[in-house]
Formats: C-alpha cells, structure tokens, sequence
DNA sequence: TTTCGTACCTTACACCGTTAGGTACGGCGG
DNA sequence: CCGCCGTACCTAACGGTGTAAGGTACGAAA
C-alpha cells in the first residue's frame, strides 16, 4: 500500500505530459469531438476540474497534442543528401498526420517546442546543403504545403482503409446516380480509374512529392553551380 | 402591411440558403466558434429552433457554407491553355479561402454542389488538353494539396494584415528570447528573412505554383510527344 | 367550415468549458 | 509533538451549446 487513497486504487498521479497523451489516444479512438475535460478526467480517473491544476485550458491541452504529433516526425537525418533528408521527412510527417487525422485541421494553435525544433532542422538541413536563404524559405513553404495539403485531403476521405474508400465513394456514386449526368468527367474519373482494383489514393503522394524535389533540385543546382 | 406579423417587423422568410450566407457572414466575421445555432438565428431574426425547420442540423449549415466558398473559386475557363486556366483557378482558390480562412480545416464535410462542378471542370480541362487519366488524377492531387496545404498554412499565421504579421512574429520572437539559442537556424531566417520590410509570406505561394506547374508540363510533354 | 401544410414558437435535456471555493494529506519548521 | 503549507484532488454551480419533443398561428385548399 504504498498509495494514500487507499488499497483499491494505485493510480499514478497525473501531470500535463500524460494528459496530454492520454488525450491524443482519446481523439485517435473517436475523433477530436469525443474529446471533452470530463471524458479525458475519467480516462484518467479524476474529476475535470482536477485537470485544471495541471493544465491551463482546453487549448493548453490541444496545443501539446499537436505538438506530441509534431515529436513523432523523423528529424532530417544530417547524413544523408537533402534530397533523401526532405524525402524522408516528408514521408514520416505524412505517416504522422495520417495516424492522428484530427491533428491536420489545428495546426493553428501556437508552436511548441517540438514544432520549432523541427523547423530549426530543416532549415539546417537546407542551409547546409548550400541552399540560399531566399531558397531555403521557397523550398520549405512548398514541401510543407504540399504535404500538410496532402494529409488534409487524405484526412478528409470516407474512410482510412484503402479497400473501404473504394466501397465508400462507389456507394456515394450510386446514391447520386444523376452524378454521371450532372458530373461526366469525375464520374469517369471514378469509374474507369479510382475505383479500379489497386488505386489508393496514397499513392498519388510520392508522384507529386517527386516532381516537386526535381524542382526544387534543379533551382538549387540553377543557382548555385 | 403585405406582412402577416404585422407593422413592426417586415423581415423576409428564412430559408436553406439564406440562413448559410447568414452564417458564413458569421464565421467571417467573428471565427467559426461565433457561430451557433442561437446566434445564427439571432442574425436572422427569429428563434434557434426555427433553424431547424429549413436545415437538418449544424453540420448541414457547415456543409453549405463551404460549398459556398467552393462556389467563389473561379472555374477553369475554357478557352485558354491549360496551364494558364490551372494557374488562374489556383490563385483564385487561395483567395477565397484567405477570404474565409475558417474554411479551409472543414473540408472534411460532405461535397456540395459546387464543389463537384469545380471538380468536374478542371477534370475537363485536363483531360480536354490531352492529359491521361493518370496524369490528370496527379496532377490535381498535386495541385489541390498545395493550394489548400498553402491556404491552411497562411490561416495560421497570427494575423492576416501583410504588416502585422512582421510585427507579431516580432514579438513572438522576442517573447521567446532564448530562441536563438534553442533554435538558432530557425531565429536567422526570422531575422535576415522573414522580419526584413517587403516579406509577405503570401509571395511564396507563386514560386511552388509556376515550379509544380513547370513539372506537371514536363510529365505531360514527356508522355505525350 | 373544417382540414392541412407551412413556418414559426416554447420547453426541456444532456453536455460543454470554466469560475469559485473547498478538503485530505505528506512533509516541514518549531 | 503541533501547526503550517503546498500539493493534488474535490463538489457545486453558471452560462453556453446542439437538438428532441411538441405546440401554435395562419393562409390556402377541400
């Protein structure tokens, strides 16, 4: 009986990191609206207000889940190429973004350290592979751009199964037959390439991220030799 | 007195459409989290539950009210080269939803009307300048993951005003003093870059624009001849 | 004249984030 | 040993939210 609160409940104590984890395994488990200080107070079995002690607000706590998302982004490797670091990088955030969906849409809220360690080493990473500073800003507005866009749209599929998304949109389809009337070109587009077996919309990630590193390389070689 | 509620009030009727400009009115006034049901009914004269004799719920408002933005984005027009139709369309696109940048996180909702029809024609386009079905699936993915990615980057900035944002990443900085010894890259691009008179972060977006559409070109002059 | 659909209304409920103000308890100085 | 104090939790309550249930005034139609 080490506790004080008696022999029937040994729960450790809590503090800002661990609600702010349990909270990201909240919204995980039934998206960002299931989240509410009463839930996450009994999914650490306290009372709300008890929250309040450790945490300043609900945005408080919102503020370190994205940045808890923003922790588990591969770094850019510093011994590699820039092209293989940004490629890496752009591939773990979209993996990041992808296993916490409701993270995408609140990017908002303030920077926290993770945030800005991240952005401190991607700007290493460029400037040390020879980019200009001017570049060096193109390069990081574009990649991120496209990458939280791309984790965006994904967020915003039926489903996150590949095979479901197929029965989803082809159910949606069906329910608005007049689609092929009103739409032609997107009800093609569905029926003679999204909806074919093997089409994951995931995959259209590494075409774009592809061609915008051949840019982005070539701009890079354009200007500095 | 054509009304039937007497002299005093000659307000028009409510309805579906009226009651989602009303809000988007709202939301781009105050922020989406001013707008509820009772505030919303306010605006139009009348009492909450009414609201839901023309609308099934928030979420059927939310849903209008970005297809609303949808519809101000500019279609593809048809009678200028491709690119040049990709090029307008997208800059018309992070105009609207820098006109209501509550938007941008809720395109999770179900697509409306307008959202189709633009999806639609800018199928068309593409494939009216001989783009294969690959291809153009690629290329709007590309494309509608860095505009949007671009819009919901420049929705969290702290303010919108060209000017005040220098000003608020200024104090951000200063507030954050130790950040040039945490993060001492990311504190140079703020310093020799970002802070210097002139800077719009909102320029960037044209440099990704003309190197994804530069690539997208390739591709499609390297498949088709 | 009765009936009906339209467009609005009041009431009520469960839940939300948060303010205000306790309370049990381990460790400390005296 | 006693009293104090900070820590970590608590209950009660307030104004706000979306919305289910059901009522009401009224023009038009039967």
């Amino acid at each position: 009986m080490a506790s004080t609160r008696g022999p029937e409940a040994p729960r450790d104590p809590v503090s800002r990191d661990r609600a702010v984890r349990v909270a990201v395994d909240l919204a995980d488990a039934g998206g960002l609206e299931s989240l509410s200080m009463r839930r996450l107070a009994q999914a650490l079995g306290v009372e709300a207000m008890s929250l309040y002690y450790h945490v300043k607000n609900k945005d408080d706590i919102i503020d370190g889940m994205v940045d808890l998302v923003f922790d588990e982004i591969a770094l850019p490797s510093t011994d590699t190429p820039w092209r293989t670091a940004m490629e890496d990088r752009a591939h773990s955030a979209r993996a990041a973004w992808a296993r916490h969906p409701w993270a995408i849409s609140l990017m908002r809220s303030t920077p926290g350290a993770a945030t800005l360690r991240h952005l401190d080493a991607v700007i290493a990473c460029l400037r040390g592979a020879g980019f200009s500073m001017t570049l060096t800003a193109h390069a990081m507005s574009l990649l991120d751009s496209y990458v939280d866009g791309f984790a965006l749209q994904e967020a915003s599929l039926p489903l996150s199964e590949a095979g479901d998304v197929n029965t989803a949109t082809e159910s949606f389809l069906a329910q608005q037959h007049m689609m092929s009337g009103a739409f032609p070109h997107l009800a093609e587009m569905a029926q003679t390439h999204i909806l074919q077996p093997g089409y994951a919309y995931g995959d259209e990630f590494a075409f774009g991220l592809g061609l915008i590193l051949d840019g982005i390389e070539a701009a890079h070689r354009g200007a500095s030799g």
